[in-house]
DNA sequence: TTGCGTGCAAAGGTTTTGCATGGCA
DNA sequence: TGCCATGCAAAACCTTTGCACGCAA
């Protein structure tokens, strides 16, 4: 399941072009196959999930699902971003789709907690907290 | 798609009686349709899913859309303080895939913090912390 | 009697997987 | 050369839907 890319392959780094032609927005898998299409490129099915797996285990993407039975979205975070070695939460507000870049100490202070007493290490990367916005309650 | 039973069935009766006898267990739609089988009792499938929707809707049982792709579960609230739900985290492995049920008084203060100083409500139905178990790491 | 609930089977849509081939390092 | 990544198609998966029949009220 885990998969990890280290190759620079042709795929890899179209979806990679694509993602930060469009940042701050949310596209679905089904968007990325649908926009190479018409382009007239072509990337299998299979190899978008697979790399869009490794970008988000990467923390270059973040991916969050909105509405429950719904596609699962992706969003380019950047690729300094996780190097920096300053963990970034996620928050994704399910009524208007906003997402919120948490740095906060008392998240740091949970996650602090879950790895002493409950021995979780927890993603930051891997992690969205799904609520409601200021502007949408 | 919105279906509010009013009739009193076999099959509601049952799924209510069986899910009384599991409190804060989380139950998955497969889980119901297997123990019947065990049982040798009957509920199509299908029943069963129209059922819990009735049911979520209500407020007797809470459905946690833990993740997309993986089924939905369900837990028993009580059909008198339907409102007084106490909802959990929930922490997923990523290596194991395990799902940890988080009874915690951080994450409570965690969720405090973010309504009080960030203005986000938290919505512990949907937001799953990932990371790596004890086991796995 | 009325119309909601049920069962059955099939469809729906997203995501995963098996396997042979291709291509990066 | 050694693996990892890719492509293709099929499978897996959970969930929903259509339709006719059954049954609660």
């Amino acid at each position: 399941m885990a998969i990890r890319p280290k190759y620079k392959t042709r795929q890899r780094e179209r979806l990679l072009e694509y993602f930060t032609s469009v940042p701050g927005r949310h596209i679905t898998a089904g968007d990325v196959c649908e926009y190479l299409k018409e382009k007239g490129e072509s990337i299998a099915q299979a190899t978008v999930y697979r790399q869009l797996d490794s970008l988000v285990e990467e923390g270059i993407l973040v991916k969050y699902n909105v509405e429950p039975g719904c596609p699962a979205c992706y969003e380019y975070l950047g690729e300094e971003h996780p190097v920096n070695g300053e963990t970034c939460f996620h928050c994704k507000c399910t009524k208007c789709g906003k997402l919120i870049h948490l740095h906060c100490e008392e998240v740091e202070e949970l996650t602090e907690h879950l790895d002493q007493e409950h021995k979780f290490r927890l993603d930051p990367r891997r992690t969205v907290f799904y609520g409601v916005c200021e502007d949408c309650r």
